[in-house]
DNA sequence: TCTGGGGTCCTTTTTCAA
DNA sequence: TCTGTTGAAAAAGGACCC
């Protein structure tokens, strides 16, 4: 292992919320929780003074509508997060070319391969301007933590948070691992925590003092060797800046239980078709197609199906899809369906033989039963949800605070401004439309001219990224 | 009103051809 | 030709992470 605590780990506080904050002066120093806000919806992020009620990410929406009746409850606007994002990732690509990306909020940055740091105080230096930085270009507040691994990185960037630094000094690393619990490591969930705990083992210190050999027995090899070489606080895993991609998969979950067999099946087609078209995007082709359902009882199960080459024919996926359903018995109702493509090449075969299994299924037309379905739902009324940002002609830049009864809620400010008045119209008004999210952050450039900043174009007017449909 | 969506990696079992 | 063994893929399930 390196000795100089040159390994950086970035971890964006709050991240969603903290945008949404950032978006809506009204809302900055109040609770915010942003997830899924139909009947099945679980918390992505919720700001820290909703955390103060007990409030945490993948906690069922309800539940946290219990524990913070008087929080904002927004849906996630993941373009805008995105775009946040690749702010951020450009001021970490600035110290280094190898920076890892493990979510939208985080990445490990290796600052000895940027020259960017080489000891303890130049990490140090690195890591508090990358703060400096981040808050001044997105105006948000990230942790960073500095340690000779990535393990031990991620583990100061924890105890930063929020809006903090932490560097591990090169020799204390196992002393101050010793007393942890073993779920601080990487790896170690709710099930290999409590069978450690059966095992009797609750600290790292206990995990090291167990042996390799007693780990691995009782979790298997990979997975034994890994927990106890973490355990003794080595970790030698390089940071990478390009992993492909494996697979490409989407799923929904329903508002209520699909119990028509025909149904299930038309959604099924329109997940492959989604699936294609997200596969495609990414220009890659896949041979492995993977059907997953939820039934009424959470109880999941997948069936695949491998072909004799990759393909991105869409007719090719659905029949697959399509035949891994006959296989599964879904009586008693379904909660979630989802298709996924796995096998990727990043290049589509000449076809022929690729498509292998289904004989007449390639020649199927490409216009299904399911597609006339897709265009005939939602008579596109107007819809407007939670935390979308939206222009009036009179009033200027708002979002919506809720809506329902034919009647809107909008709350008129901009990240720039004072916290807004509320104002309610009909959701018809045609003064009312939706609006792009403003910048977080005044450009200077754009403010000197008295432009209104605009948006990179792929900030797509799209707001909400909410998959669940309606019954 | 219990429990999202998009992934990765690992283990065990089944299948199939040499 | 029949049968048994073996090993690699494929299939299925789980755990984990953000």
């Amino acid at each position: 292992m390196r000795n100089a605590p040159t390994i950086l780990h970035l971890d964006m506080d709050a991240f969603f919320a903290s945008v949404e904050q950032a978006s809506k002066p009204s809302l900055r120093g109040k609770a915010v929780v942003v997830g899924g806000l139909g009947p099945r919806g679980v918390v992505a992020t919720a700001s820290y003074e909703a955390r103060v009620f007990g409030v945490h990410s993948a906690m069922p929406m309800a539940q946290a509508r219990r524990l913070a009746p008087n929080a904002a409850y927004l849906v996630p606007r993941f373009s805008l997060y995105r775009a946040i994002s690749e702010q951020v990732m450009a001021l970490l690509r600035e110290l280094s070319p190898l920076v890892e990306p493990l979510s939208l909020d985080e990445a490990f940055v290796d600052l000895e391969a940027g020259g960017a740091a080489w000891d303890e105080e130049s990490a140090r230096r690195a890591g508090q301007k990358l703060r400096a930085d981040i808050r001044a270009v997105t105006g948000l507040t990230g942790s960073v933590g500095l340690a000779a691994s990535k393990m031990l990185a991620k583990i100061a960037s924890e105890q930063a948070k929020p809006d903090g630094l932490v560097l591990i000094e090169p020799g204390t690393e196992r002393a101050l691992l010793a007393p942890m619990t073993v779920r601080t490591l990487p790896g170690v969930g709710p099930a290999t925590g409590d069978h450690l705990r059966r095992a009797g083992i609750t600290t790292v210190e206990e995990l090291a003092e167990a042996g390799e050999d007693e780990l691995v027995r009782l979790l298997g090899k990979a997975h034994g060797h890994a927990l106890y070489a973490m355990a003794l606080a080595r970790d030698e895993r390089p940071v990478v800046a390009e992993r492909e991609t494996k697979s490409v998969s989407v799923e929904d979950t329903y508002d209520v239980d699909i119990h028509d067999r025909l149904r299930v099946g038309l959604e099924v087609q329109r997940l492959a078709d989604r699936c294609v078209r997200r596969l495609r995007e990414a220009g890659l082709s896949g041979r492995t197609i993977v059907l997953k359902v939820r039934r009424y009882d959470f109880s999941t199960l997948t069936r695949s199906e491998t072909l004799r080459g990759p393909t991105d024919d869409p007719a090719v996926i659905r029949e697959a899809a399509a035949r891994l359903l006959d296989s599964v018995d879904t009586t008693g109702g379904v909660r979630l369906l989802g298709v996924g493509v796995s096998g990727l090449a990043d290049y589509t075969q000449e076809d022929l033989f690729a498509q292998a299994l289904p004989s007449r299924a390639a020649e199927a037309p490409e216009e299904t039963v399911a597609e006339a379905v897709v265009e005939r739902v939602e008579p596109v009324e107007r819809q407007w949800r939670a935390g979308q940002d939206v222009r009036h002609a009179e009033f200027g830049h708002g979002w919506v605070q809720g809506s329902g009864l034919g009647r809107v809620t909008v709350r008129f400010e901009t990240p720039q401004s004072e916290p807004g008045r509320v104002r309610t119209f009909f959701v018809d008004d045609p003064a009312l439309e939706g609006a792009d999210p403003l910048p977080l952050v005044a450009d200077p450039a754009v403010q000197a001219s008295s432009e209104p900043a605009s948006l990179p174009k792929s900030w797509s007017g799209t707001v909400g990224g909410e998959a669940t449909s309606r019954p």
